[in-house]
RNA sequence: GGGCCGGUAGCUCAGCCUGGAAGAGCGCUCGGUUUGCACCCGAGAGGUCCCGGGUUCAAAUCCCGGCCGGUCCA
């Protein structure tokens, strides 16, 4: 997109004498007060020199938080409390990245107002795509930081306010607000992309450290073309930990954002502090580093090491090692966050990118030879930061017992590695790229850890390892299309008003008048319905339609946009008229006391085990209730009996349970996040369903109005479904009758084959096994017999060739024991050549078996081939060894003479 | 949700490519040796080769489907 350079053109610029240049290093546009920056004042441009500007006092994280946010209050702005580090909202997004994602993409589209207008926040954001690159750019790159930000919606009938003011705020902020001489600040021109929409912004920046993006988001962006919005949004990001840094001029940014942390981490972790020259030196040079370059890596160790006139290798060690402490520091509190907001770690989803970051930071301990425990670390970020965020100290059992866990999971995966590695290694000698990358992909063995273990053998990482593990996943890019509804009928459902839903005025409600709006096959919409349609994990209604005297079944309902679309079992024969709608009540109400349930059960167990119990799913049917919950490990048998008995109780308290429509914005603040457990839905009110006391769900599924009609609620199953997810099954109702029911059945039909009297099954199984393991004695003594009279028969046997045949048929039929006894005798005798023929339902069968001495003369399995030919079956083997299949009417006399035939020839 | 790897004795695994009588080490039991703590020697018990189907005279092995676990990536 070309940018009409008036789009940058502010009248704050224009008043103040601002003039507009371009830089020679980096040639991009840029305002200043000041024609002696020659460059837009950031790094690469420039170096970090930022400690030589004058500001006010050095503020921590929480007073540049507090500055910032005072300052915009104190000019009109709300504040508003930060959201999770987890995008509970988004269905697009697992983690928060910025403050804008709090208000998409319901408010930026306009379904929703904002919950004040303008605002100020602080939000803790999480970005994983350059984990790899924090630590050594020292502070430049982080996972978690907060993005301040105060943001104004415009829309075509409420002006707030628009660049110049948002380019005066800053300035303001930054003059009088942080004491920066305004000669030095530097607005750079860019544009910015992301989410779908687009703008031009404002990058703005002071000694090399870039402090603030304005971006004035008014264009949708769809395959390269723009759009102008209806409404135009301010949409700013001031990084906090870099105020901080800038305020504190420390060596790096963490020392600024962790203070005492690093020295306390740097005694845990046990490695020595550097020269305080060492960092300074690397600052400077830091900015022009490109970490993802080994040549920019090696000049700036180079560079250090002759400005401080260390040793090159000294200072790459030194660097290295404080790199990776850093990136410990960064990714623990990343942990911290992620955890206390209810992730679960698991090799899936959300979970995916915690275990990433705990596997991350454990390797970077591995790598400084550390043995510090995660658990300790996570920890010391719990009590820095949980001052200004208590969730994480309420949540701090779950989120340290997470952490251990998966410590010990990473531990099991080195041995694991180990022991696959070696064994490979022991195999191939060369170690190539495809190696290391099966490796990595299919055993999660990083190449580092090859090297260790490949001590003698060569191993070549190339820099961009990731990348080519990367490309290897793209490839198949087939986003799931799931169950896209007809395309002709969702056109053709368009066209209806929306239908009143009945079974939101009265969940009660067994039959209806209503009238006929439309039919097409199968298909109907009426003006109102009872019929409750699929959606949020609850099995749609059926029942009938009487059109007259006629009934027609109603198999099934779904919900296009707004208009309920019923499915019949065959068309109707009018479009339009009066009906009667009758739904199969006894089917609803099952349904409904397990969608109750299932509240309930979601209750019972965030109580039970812990506020990061999260629905991963749920299903509802008139059988039995579904729920799937996030949980790091799996149930103990007395964890599911807490939470049968929790709800079982709050069954017997009779709890009212309401549903009524909510304001979502109201309803987030009244309840949190927690309501959106079955997905977020887009509009500006929700139905939310509360259990008094107990539950509150945003949940369009039809409930009882009481807990007491639950009825009562077993468990009748639980498992592991994935890596962090439970799966719950359970009845409840009358359904907990046919449950124990069919139970008692079963147990009455094990009673009946066993022929037990009730209450004795046991002893009598227990009887029956004994005597089974009696018959199996027996029966191992007849064999020994059968054995031993083979034995006798092989010493009469007449020698053809050095081999004494002995053809016998056995009753056996287990051709596992025939074996065991054929091994037996070839073993005993060399020259032995048994033949065995079986004879069962499917056929006649033989196997023949011979002795070292035997087998050397003759080719058995040609012998047994030619035989079985011969006898019109079919056969072969090996050497010492032959099966066949023959005609059922075979006779052993008769395959003696074929296998006598075949051996003479 | 997708790719890759795996499922064989209580444990760790070999055997699978190239179909032909289920193996090793550790552990366990018994005996001997020694008798102070991962000793040595001998004997033995222990198997739904994950499940189902197919191909075949014959499947742990080949093919298809499923289940379970691991791992990388969305």
């Amino acid at each position: 997109m070309r940018v009409s350079p008036a789009e940058y053109e502010v009248e704050f610029f224009k008043e103040m004498g601002f003039s507009r240049l371009k830089g020679n290093v980096c040639p991009e546009h840029y305002w200043t007060l000041n024609p002696e920056l020659t460059e837009p004042q950031d790094v690469p441009c420039v170096e970090y020199w930022f400690d030589k500007i004058p500001s006010r006092e050095p503020l921590s994280v929480a007073e540049a938080r507090r500055r910032f946010i005072e300052f915009f209050k104190k000019r009109g702005h709300e504040e508003i409390p930060p959201r999770p580090v987890v995008a509970r909202w988004r269905e697009d997004l697992y983690l928060t990245i910025a403050s804008i994602v709090v208000f998409q993409p319901h408010v930026t589209s306009g379904i929703v107002p904002p919950p004040a207008n303008p605002l100020v926040i602080s939000q803790p954001s999480i970005r994983l795509e350059d984990i790899d690159n924090v630590g050594i750019t020292l502070g430049r790159h982080l996972t978690i930081f907060e993005m301040a930000a105060h943001h104004a919606f415009n829309y075509p009938d409420k002006q707030v306010y628009w660049k110049d003011e948002t380019v005066r705020f800053a300035f303001e902020f930054f003059t009088k607000e942080l004491g920066i001489p305004g000669d030095l600040i530097v607005f750079k021109e860019s544009w910015w992309e992301g989410g779908g929409n687009a703008g031009p912004c404002f990058e703005v920046a002071v000694g090399g450290l870039e402090l603030a993006t304005l971006v004035f988001m008014m264009y949708k962006s769809l395959n390269g073309s723009y759009e102008r919005i209806p409404i135009l949004i301010v949409d700013t990001g001031y990084g906090v930990e870099r105020i901080s840094w800038f305020s504190q001029k420390s060596p790096t940014a963490f020392h600024a954002i962790y203070g005492d942390l690093v020295e306390k981490a740097r005694d845990l972790v046990g490695i020595e502090r550097p020269e305080e020259s060492l960092l300074l030196a690397a600052r400077r040079a830091a900015g022009r580093l490109d970490p993802e370059s080994p040549e920019s890596l090696e000049s700036y160790f180079a560079r250090v090491a002759k400005e401080t006139g260390m040793e090159l290798e000294y200072v790459r060690r030194a660097l290295t090692t404080e790199a990776r402490l850093f990136s410990v520091l960064d990714h623990t509190k990343s942990l911290a966050f992620m955890l206390a907001d209810g992730i679960v770690p698991s090799n899936s989803g959300e979970g995916y990118l915690a275990r990433l970051v705990a596997r991350r930071t454990l390797r970077q301990l591995r790598l400084l030879g550390s043995s510090a425990a995660l658990k300790e670390l996570v920890a010391m970020q719990i009590e820095l930061w949980g001052r200004d965020f208590p969730r994480l100290r309420e949540n701090s059992s779950y989120v340290l017992e997470a952490v251990e866990l998966e410590e010990a999971r990473f531990k099991e995966l080195l041995e694991r590695s180990r022991r696959v590695l070696e064994r490979e290694l022991s195999r191939t000698k060369s170690i190539g790229l495809e190696d290391l990358v099966r490796y990595y992909d299919s055993y999660g063995v990083h190449p580092e850890l090859v090297a260790e273990i490949a001590r003698g053998a060569e191993v070549r990482v190339p820099h961009n390892f990731y990348s080519i593990v990367a490309a290897r996943h793209r490839a198949p890019r087939t986003l799931g299309k799931q169950e896209e509804v007809d395309e002709k009928l969702r056109s053709w459902a368009s066209q209806f008003p929306a239908t009143r839903k009945l079974y939101y005025e009265d969940p009660y409600l067994h039959s209806f008048k209503a009238r006929l709006l439309g039919a097409m096959g199968n298909y109907v919409v009426l003006d109102a319905t009872a019929f409750y349609p699929t959606g949020g994990g609850q099995i749609s209604d059926t029942g009938v339609i009487r059109l007259g005297e006629r009934e027609y079944r109603v198999k099934g309902a779904m919900l296009i946009g707004d208009v309920v679309v019923h499915e019949l079992s065959e068309p109707l024969p009018v479009t339009e008229g009066i009906v009667r709608g009758e739904i199969d009540w006894e089917r609803r109400y099952k349904i409904m006391r397990h969608h109750t349930a299932t509240h309930v059960i979601l209750g019972a167990a965030r109580r039970v085990l812990g506020a990061h119990v999260w629905q991963a799913g749920a299903e509802k049917t008139e059988e039995k209730g579904r729920l799937d919950i996030t949980h790091h490990k799996p149930l103990s048998k007395e964890e599911v009996k807490r939470i049968e008995e929790h709800v079982n109780a709050v069954v017997n308290q009779r709890r009212k349970v309401t549903a009524r429509f909510m304001d979502k914005g109201e309803a987030e603040q009244a309840y949190g996040f927690s309501l959106y457990q079955g997905g977020v839905p887009m509009s500006r009110t929700i139905r939310v369903v509360e259990v008094e006391g107990w539950d509150v769900e945003a949940c369009g599924g039809t409930h009882v109005s009481n807990t007491g009609e639950i009825g009562g609620v077993k468990i009748v199953n639980v498992e592991r479904i994935q890596d962090g997810v439970v799966r719950l099954e359970y009845v409840a109702g009358t359904r907990v009758a046919d449950f124990a029911g069919a139970a008692e059945e079963r147990l009455e039909e094990v009673g009946q084959l066993v022929g037990a009297s009730k209450g004795q099954e046991v002893e009598r199984l227990k009887s029956l096994l004994s005597s089974l393991e009696e018959l199996r004695s027996v029966a191992d003594g007849y064999r020994r017999i059968w054995t031993e009279a083979v034995r006798r028969e092989l010493e009469g046997a007449e020698e053809i060739g050095g081999a004494r045949l002995v053809v016998v048929e056995s009753p056996e039929l287990s051709r596992e024991r025939i074996q065991e006894a054929l091994k037996l005798l070839t073993a005993e005798r060399g020259n032995a050549l048994v033949a065995v023929v079986l004879r069962s339902k499917e056929g006649t069968a033989l196997e023949v078996a011979a002795g070292e001495k035997a087998a050397s003369v003759f080719n058995i399995g040609e012998v047994v081939r030619a035989a079985s030919q011969a006898l019109g079956g079919r056969g072969g083997g090996s050497r010492s060894y032959g099966s066949a299949r023959l005609p059922a009417s075979v006779s052993a006399e008769e395959v003696r003479r074929a296998l006598l035939g075949a051996l003479k020839r």
